[in-house]
This record gives structure tokens, sequence and C-alpha cells, in this order.
DNA sequence: GTGAAAGCGCTAACAT
DNA sequence: ATGTTAGCGCTTTCAC
């Protein structure tokens, strides 16, 4: 059967209190008594009871996490950072998948409710009804990668910076032509896309800067490679694809090399996220590698110390880093 | 504030034993005093707490989930299916990484003991001693795709017979030399690898009844690609390289090519697990796919099953497909 | 049909 | 230094 602190009480001939002191290194206990109640809790293999802890204390040790869903390559890389972190500190972690459905992400947020201390937001809604719908929820919530707004604690890149600079380079690859494809921006204003929303803006600044003159051709549409078949990438003009997601990138690969099309003298391709697995694709794509695990040790970080302290840790915008492959 | 079951019962000037008649259908409650409760209750917002009922019931509604890690691409779409039929079965999920190591996995255990109602676990550890560990933790246990002995409920696919299979195929395919690619095989013995050596066995079993008489090669390094360096495909030889997973199968392929060697014409590339991202690599990849995400429900649904009704629902072994690629 | 009371296992405030 | 008591929010038993 279960051993409880009265169990190991009695036997000790202490009261329930005393057991408490000696178990979480309070004061006012004798070093005798505390060890011998120390031996017998180890003796009977006395394991805590965790629910009867937060009831009283009225708090569950749990982290909530929201996220859209799972199959995007680096969320497991985020995922286990914030487990193994979360752990570190004394708490569980309680994730929910909304599927990229803003009503569904309601739904997670309800759930959680009452049962975490905190809650790791990767947001796809936003607007002012959201908002207050937040502001009603009465723990700690930390935004991750899409932004919010000023009132919500925020960890995240640098994604204009980054994709600017990623134009910058494949200018001076020679580059003149360029095409972007990012379906997620047919979502505008629909749903939270800050962070595809902020590449397209690095685009376009990255364009400038450089002044680059030919207009690019903007992709929102998810049928991207449909859109693709209706080109002609003439041999000598150096198209550049820049892809808002390494995976849109890899499918746009997948396609060109079925063509016949050379990559990168031809048509270069640029992807964004580092995704695990481009060690396994030939030719080796350029792409922006960002810090993913930081960002997931952070958030937890920065929540248990609101959670424990009061206050947020703040963070500034992680910095990214341009991995130079074969593909632009 | 929070709202409580006694503020209601304050309200509507009942006690709280009422009120929880109406919140949870129970008998012995007029329909009147149970509408009044249920608007009072609605308008309130009211949100049970869940660690009380927790505290008092004895059962904390979260599964455990034991997994090594979360970088097998098909651990994500596992993982969906497990946390989305738990919800809807009124359970949390809770999911702890071992990192591989035997040591690590007790420790999950340790952590989850005592905090849910039953465990889902991806062993990797394996033998009488564990077994011995596992049998005094005395809440339901349901193993997956590594199977630990007869004494645990199991759920996983018939990996032995889909290799067979695929060998089989191969065979049919004209190869005639085969080299096996397994790295997990090194830990034999040491931790538990039983889908490993399974697909290791249809392999053998799979030559026999072709009844090929060249001496395979089996690769156990996980510097495999360094061990292909030292062989030379020549032209009219068709080898089979057969890997115990695709991430391996990706790996070579992605060597072949840099080699200038002739897929599927001179060296022929099997995978096993169909991950999702094989959609964009050329060639496509031969491999076999199961229904990874069947197992997940599977078990949740069994080992509710067991949590609330005392049985666990039995599985017979699920099915598999080979996908036929262009890679052999 | 409803109320009162006990108690789940633990912590915290107040006595001694 | 230790014991006593109350109570976290809920469920459940037993009266009425």
């Amino acid at each position: 059967m279960k051993v409880t602190i009265k169990d190991i009480a009695t036997i000790c001939g202490v009261s329930a209190g005393t057991v408490d002191r000696a178990l979480n290194n309070r004061t006012g206990i004798s070093e005798k008594t505390k060890k011998k109640i120390l031996q017998v809790a180890k003796e009977m293999n006395y394991q805590p009871d965790y629910t009867a802890r937060s009831l009283v204390m009225g708090k569950t040790m749990t982290i909530g996490v929201i996220l859209f869903d799972l199959y995007n390559r680096s969320f497991a890389q985020l995922l286990n950072a914030i487990e193994v972190k979360a752990r570190e500190l004394g708490y569980f972690v309680n994730i929910t998948l909304s599927d990229k459905k803003p009503e569904s992400e309601i739904d997670c947020i309800n759930y959680l409710k009452g049962k975490v201390d905190g809650v790791i937001l990767f947001s796809v809604n936003k607007g002012e009804q959201f908002e207050s719908y937040l502001s009603k929820f009465d723990i700690p919530i930390i935004t991750i990668f899409n932004y919010v707004s000023e009132k919500w604690e925020y960890i995240g890149i640098r994604e204009r910076q980054a994709m600017k600079d990623a134009i910058d380079y494949i200018v001076g690859k020679g580059y003149q032509k360029f095409i972007y494809i990012s379906p997620p921006l047919a979502y505008i204003g629909k749903s939270n896309i800050y962070t595809q929303e902020e590449r397209l803006n690095g685009f376009y600044e990255g364009l400038e800067k450089s002044g680059i003159q030919s207009e690019p051709l903007i992709i929102k549409n998810i049928e991207y490679i449909e859109e693709l078949e209706n080109i002609t990438f003439s041999k000598n003009e150096k198209v550049a694809v820049v892809c808002s997601t390494d995976l849109y990138a890899l499918k746009v690969m997948h396609y060109l090399k079925k063509q016949g099309v050379n990559i990168p003298e031809q048509v270069g391709v640029m992807g964004f996220d580092d995704i695990d697995i481009l060690e396994y694709v030939t030719p080796r794509l350029t792409t922006v590698k960002y810090p993913i695990e930081e960002i997931g040790r952070r958030a937890i970080e920065s929540i248990v110390n609101k959670i424990e302290h009061g206050d947020f840790v703040s963070t500034p915008l992680l910095d990214y880093e341009i991995i130079k492959g074969e593909s632009i």
C-alpha cells in the first residue's frame, strides 16, 4: 500500500508536522529526529503525493505548452529542450495541440486552465478579441515565435534581420530575379503568422537594400509547385527561389531536380529553419539556423521565474546564422 | 477569484453535496434544482479543480509516456495520436524522455510514479532485473514497439514478417547480394532493441526463403557510411542495401549519390518506417509503412480500459505495407 | 431529494 | 523542538 506522511509519523512516534519538517528541510527540527524520519521514509520507500501537495499549495508544478502540431521538424527539438529544462526545475510539462485551428487553440487554453501554473504559447490567434480572452486567463503566459502584443511576454528570433541578411548573401552570389514562397501568407489577417510576416518584411528590406530592380514574384498559394510549373526557367537567368521554410524549399528542390533544372547554376533555392534532415538531402540546402532549443529553455526559465518570483526573465531576440550550403 | 463548489452552493442555497450531484449528473436530485445549479455554475464560469478531484478520487487522469527521444520522425505522429485520443477519453498525457539511457528510463518511471494512472512504455531496458523493478510499480503499464516479456501488455507490428516480405520483393527485382545496416544491433544484450532484432530475423528468413546463397554483410557500426567507403560497387552486381530505418537509408542514398553510384541500377536501397520527409527526397525511397498512429490510439484505449474496467484491450500485431519507390 | 460530515495527503499557522 | 489544528476543493456515505 501507499506510504503516507502519517504512517511515518506513527512509526517514528512524532506528528505529521514534524515529518513534514524533516522531509522538506524546514527549520525547527532537531538533527536527530530528522535523521530518523528520513531513514524510515527511505526504508518504507515513501513517495510524496504531488496531488495533495498541489491542492494545499495551490500550485500544480506543471507548465502547459500550446503548439499547433508536432509535424514541423524543429518542434521535436523545441519540446525536448522544454521537457528537459522543466524537469530540471521541478516542473512537469503538459503539451496540447491546436492543429492550427484558432478555435481549437481556445479549447487548449480552456483545457489547461486550472491544470497548470503557466503557459507557453505558440499562438495561431491574434487580435483584440483574443487578447481580451487571454487577459481573463489568470496565470502567466509567455508567447514564443508568434508575437501577440506588447502585453505578452515574448521570446523569438531576429527573423526579419535574418531574412534580410539572407537576401544580401543571395544577391552577392549574382542572383537578380526573385521568387518568394510562403503559403502561410494566405492567412494574413485570419490567423497569427507573425514569424512569416517578419520573414517577408526582411525579404523586401533585403531587396531594397541591395537595389534589386525587378519585381519579385510572391507565391502565397499552398499549391506552390503548380505555380512553378507555369514558369520556364531559362538557362541564363539565375533565379533565386526563397522559401520561408525548409520544407517548402525541399519540395521545390525535389521538383526542380525532376525537371532537370540545374541547382544552383540555373535556379538557386534558399530555405529557413535548418531542420535536421537537411543532412540527408543533396544538394545541401542553404538556410538560416536559429537556436530553437535555446528558445525552449529560456521560455521555461522565464515563466518559472515569473511563477516563483513574480517576474519574467526578459530575453532579447535571439540570433541566427546563415548556413551556406550548395543550393544557391 | 476562483469559483468553487461552495460558492455555488451558497448562492443557490443548497449544500455542496447537491452541487456535486448536479455538476456530475448523479442521481438523487430534482430536475429543478439541478437546472438552477447548472445555470449558476455557467454564469459564474465555474471550472472544476482537477487537483482536488484527483486527491479524493485517488486518480490523476493522466497517462505517462516514456520515449527515448523525439528525434525519430515518426514519434511526432505517435504523440499526436496519443495526445488526441487521450484527450478524447478525458485524460492528460505526460511525456518523459529517457534519452536512450537505461538508467534514465528508470528515472522516468520513478518520476511518473504517483503522478499518473498508467504508463505507455517504449522501453530501452529489458531483462529480469528490469522486470522485477517494473513489477513493483503498481499502476498499469503497456509496452509498445519494444517487447519486454509476456508479463507486459504489448502493442506492436509484424516487424519480422514485414522485413521478410521486403526481402522477397527485393529478390524479385533481381538483387542477389545484400548489405544490411542496423547500428542499434551493436547494443544487443545491453539494451532493448526488440524491433531491430525482429527486423534482422525477418531479413534472414527472407534470404533463406528466397534461396539466396551469397552471405550478406551485416553492418552494426554507427559509422556505417565509413564502412561503405571500403566497398567498391561494380557496375553489374546489383547490390541491395537494406536499412533497418529510413534515416540510415537516407544517409546511404546521400552517400551513394555523392559517389556517383546509380540508384537503383547499380545499388538498390531499402528503408523501413516511411517517415514523412521521404516525400521530398529523390529517388523515392522504397520502404515499409506501418500504422504508427493506430499504435498510439490503441495503446491509450487499452490502458484506459485497464484503468477504468480492469482489463487491457488486447490488440493483434498490426499490419504493414511495402511502399514501392524508385530506390530498389 | 437534500444536508451534514468525514476525509483524501499534505502544508502552514499557531500553540506548547 | 514538536504537537495540534485547520483547511485546500472535492466526493461520498449516512442521516433525515
